[in-house]
DNA sequence: CACCATGTTCCTTG
DNA sequence: CCAAGGAACATGGT
């Protein structure tokens, strides 16, 4: 899945299609990705209303339906979890074979899809108690970065990924924000300076940036352009597009550091792969502080 | 068979 | 309270 860029990406791609859209019927075919709720409840509350908005909130997506006299607001959460994918299709294709829900609407079929089934597709708001800022917004500043994370002795990679801390980043963007940033993941957060938080900050805004540019840039027609999209890691097609060829470190173990051609490594931290280069990043069993001047590679 | 995979939540242990 | 580690969820690729 689908961290920001990706989710920002898939937004941006539906609202326009949704937009005024009807639906008309409801199916669904994985009862555990709309839990708590029923299909009978999910029918109730959407058959024949209209799609008003798709936004992103960190790594969910909020389904907007039109509010009208006697008519209450109504939104639908939607999180891809490791798999999740959404797209239109028309009625005639079959459906896949992970369809956790389809929606009908008045000319084509939206297709919630999720080979392993950890994504949700339910009524109502987040199911997480507090999210973080998002890190494009304005709100996001290196101060905000900072006062979130220097009180921790997490390490700074393992922070990255809390969701109540900043909302959006995934085990991808964290490796690749961080070689950006020079630092290393091992850092515990009490640790950085205020320099290694403006580096930070300014590397995880470029970094997703970047991403949503590529993701926006690809042809998003049929079932090949979602899998340059949204295929990663080992199972990454090398097509032309595919977005995975931009990563830096993410993925990499053992090919050359873009930067300094030593060997990418991998590790593992709260159980997740971490991708890191010790050349790049220097102080990997430190503190991760540069010394003024000094040059990593 | 073993190991890995874009995520979240829950549990245990220190 | 915090941090770390593991397991669970379910399926597929290498």
């Amino acid at each position: 899945m689908p961290e920001l860029p990706e989710v920002e990406v898939l937004v941006r791609q539906l609202d326009p299609c949704l937009r005024d859209r009807r639906v008309q019927s409801v199916a669904v075919r994985r009862a555990k990705i709309v839990r708590p709720y029923s299909e009978a409840e999910l029918q109730a509350a959407l058959v024949g209303r209209i799609f008003q908005s798709v936004t992103r909130r960190g790594k969910c997506l909020r389904f907007q339906f039109r509010e009208s006299p006697g008519v209450p607001p109504l939104t639908v959460l939607g999180h891809l979890g490791m798999t999740g994918r959404i797209y239109l299709q028309s009625f005639q294709v079959p459906l896949p074979k992970h369809v956790g829900v389809a929606v009908d609407l008045d000319s084509a079929r939206l297709i919630f899809e999720d080979t392993r089934q950890f994504g949700r597709f339910c009524l109502g708001e987040l199911s997480q108690v507090s999210v973080g800022p998002e890190p494009l917004g304005t709100e996001f500043t290196p101060a905000v970065l900072q006062e979130a994370m220097s009180g921790s002795r997490q390490p700074v990679k393992v922070r990255l990924m809390d969701q109540s801390v900043i909302a959006g980043i995934g085990n991808i963007y964290a490796s690749e924000a961080l070689f950006r940033a020079r630092i290393s993941p091992r850092t515990r957060c009490c640790d950085l300076t205020s320099e290694s938080f403006q580096r930070l900050w300014q590397s995880i805004r470029e970094v997703l940036n970047e991403a949503i540019q590529r993701g926006s840039s690809i042809p998003f027609n049929g079932p090949e352009d979602r899998e340059r999209l949204f295929h990663y890691g080992r199972n990454a097609r090398a097509t032309a597009t595919n977005v995975s060829l931009a990563f830096q470190v993410y993925d990499r173990e053992h090919l050359p550091c873009v930067n300094c051609g030593r060997a990418v490594e991998r590790m593992v931290q709260a159980g997740r792969s971490t991708f890191f280069c010790t050349g790049c990043q220097p102080g990997a069993s430190g503190n991760g502080i540069q010394k003024p001047g000094e040059t990593a590679c």
